[in-house]
RNA sequence: GGCUCCAUCGUCUAACCCGGUUAGGACACAGGGUUUUCAUCCCUGCAAUGCGGGUUCAAAUCCCGCUGGAGUCACCA
């Protein structure tokens, strides 16, 4: 048999990373088999701007390179693949349920039904439904019907009946029907609820397996007893733990961004939006960088400088491992090895350390071209570099990234390195007052300027043997004058290799920089 | 509160199904080495089976209870 996935979210105007996970899981286990990964968009509620809010989630998936067989954009044999223009379908299979007796026109107020759940609470027994309308003899109710009364669509729970679901991950769960509430699968105004438009859909679209979000586990016995009442054969069931904030068993969630500003684990995520998007261009008018794009959001990534096999091999770790040992997981070898059964069952947190880490390892095998283009991206938006791009330009940045090496972890850290671009960088002043504003420290600042300016081979080779020599003669410790003359013309007390800073911002601006650092010390 | 799920180092996890490991790996953290910075790299260290009962020669592993945590209880998805 094919096997089909489907991910379905729904247009919020992002997307979700723990979202992205589930998404992932359904894509790995349908490519895993050969399958097919449809997309469907689950816009029951109409109140949204479908076009702004849907692009940043197909475009998470465009960025990850998670393709899908069939959706939006690509279409397919069973299209369209919005709910909110499947309307027929689910008119006709609800037009079945009520003709069946399987479902029951409610007449019921708001009030009522609050009353009975209160009434419910008091006795301290489970709510469910009265069924009044259920009494309504026919003249009754086509009278309400001629009334206009406002009614709405309800599935009659079979009440005699235990449901056992056996889900792939957590195997056998158990519900008794008698407990579930009569759900609404037809709003007063026809337009289907969740619980029924995706039943209607999944069975229509030949949708072998649901992996989902373990939030969905409550919905599982309705959306079972549906698929039966409807006739349609049962898909398997997956249900997988949800994301955790980090640190915590709580759902990730977006409403929740104020307190995760203060974990101190996502802290430094939110810092470093704070720091970078602006720089970029990317803030929201009085609001912090991090405001625009957060950490919950798979945008902050993209927009931050990961890179998707980083974000990737995060993911696939969270919640599943391949074996007692292997953590660095590419997209390819998830797709070989993934499998359900060793999906875990308890909630697993983000962790920005370990996406972090693997970040690192993915930089490292980034080839050095494509590097280049990326933080010429961000040197553009940053204002730092002009376009159109010429090739010295090109050929500058490509020195810098390779001066910069390991230490450029996100794309957004070539903004670091801002020095090499303007002369209104930053300066610590910290470690300026400390390397710099210190007994002696101007004096031999100035020789060092003269010495540099009067060498006949001013390259990286002959600098590093030259400054040791120049030190050595004047008996001061080389590392007193590399600390300050990096400083200087860096303004920073770390970062690449002093002499390939040196080679790289060209004699003319060291002796400028050198100059003005002296200046400042007086 | 009802229903449902879950429980191994600080974190992500392996071993659990099919009882016997000095309970393994990675991240983080700490210390050391390399690099006159930082990053990288290498070495070392720290650190866990929630509690209580069973079953058994033997329990992280099987069973029961407790505790704790979480999800969900809409004319949202």
């Amino acid at each position: 048999m094919l096997v089909r996935t489907r991910f379905a979210p729904s247009p919020t105007g992002y997307m979700h990373i723990g979202g992205m996970r589930t998404a992932l899981f359904n894509w790995l286990w349908a490519r895993h088999h050969g399958g097919q990964f449809i997309l469907r968009i689950d816009d029951t509620d109409q109140a949204r701007n479908q076009e702004t809010a849907l692009g940043p989630i197909l475009r998470a998936f465009k960025w990850l390179g998670l393709n899908w067989d069939e959706g939006p954009e690509v279409g397919g044999p069973y299209a369209p693949y919005f709910q909110s223009q499947r309307g027929d379908l689910y008119r006709a299979a609800a037009d079945r349920l009520l003709a069946e007796g399987k479902a029951y026109q409610d007449f019921s107020t708001k009030e009522e039904i609050d009353a009975d759940r209160k009434q419910a609470d008091r006795e301290k027994r489970p709510y469910i439904n009265i069924r009044r309308s259920l009494d309504l003899t026919d003249a009754q109710r086509q009278q309400f019907l001629a009334e206009g009364r406002p009614w709405v669509l309800r599935f009659q729970i079979p009440r005699d009946q235990k449901i056992v679901l056996h889900d792939l991950i957590r195997d056998q769960v158990e519900w008794d029907a008698a407990l579930l509430p009569d759900p609404v699968i037809c709003r007063a105004d026809g337009s289907p609820l969740y619980n029924f438009a995706t039943v209607v859909d999944d069975s229509q679209m030949q949708i072998t397996h649901v992996i989902r979000a373990e939030e969905h586990l409550s919905n599982t016995p309705i959306q079972i007893l549906l698929h039966q009442a409807l006739g349609n054969p049962l898909p398997e069931f997956a249900h997988v733990p949800y994301v955790a904030a980090p640190g915590s068993k709580e759902k990730l969630s977006k409403r929740k961004i104020d307190q995760y500003r203060k974990n101190p684990q996502f802290q430094r995520m939110f810092q470093r939006g704070d720091e970078v998007f602006p720089k970029i261009g990317l803030t929201q008018p009085g609001q912090p960088g991090s405001a625009a794009f957060d950490p919950v959001m798979v945008e902050y990534y993209e927009k931050i400088g990961y890179l998707p096999a980083a974000v990737l091999n995060a993911l696939g770790r969270i919640g599943w491992s391949l074996d007692e040992k292997t953590e660095i997981l590419s997209l390819q070898t998830l797709v070989e090895n993934f499998s359900l059964d060793r999906v875990v069952k308890a909630p697993a947190g983000l962790d920005p350390d370990k996406l972090y880490n693997f970040q690192g390892h993915w930089m490292k095998e980034f080839s050095l071209g494509p590097k280049v283009h990326h933080c010429l991206s961000f040197l553009v938006a940053a204002k730092l570099v002009a376009e159109p791009i010429t090739p010295p330009v090109r050929d500058f940045v490509t020195k810098v990234v390779v001066a910069m090496g390991d230490r450029l972890k996100i794309f957004a850290d070539i903004l670091d390195a801002a020095f090499f671009f303007t002369d209104t960088f930053e300066i610590d002043e910290k470690n300026f007052d400390k390397r710099v504003r210190k007994e002696g420290v101007p004096a031999l600042l100035s020789a060092f300027r003269q010495h540099l300016a009067e060498l006949p081979d001013y390259s990286a080779a002959s600098l590093e043997a030259d400054l040791h020599t120049f030190c050595t003669a004047r008996g001061e410790q080389s590392g007193t004058l590399v600390h300050a003359v990096r400083l200087s013309i860096t303004g920073q007390a770390v970062g690449p290799g002093l002499y390939d800073c040196l080679v790289l911002l060209g004699r003319e601006t060291v002796l400028t920089r050198i100059d003005a650092a002296v200046k400042r010390v007086a």
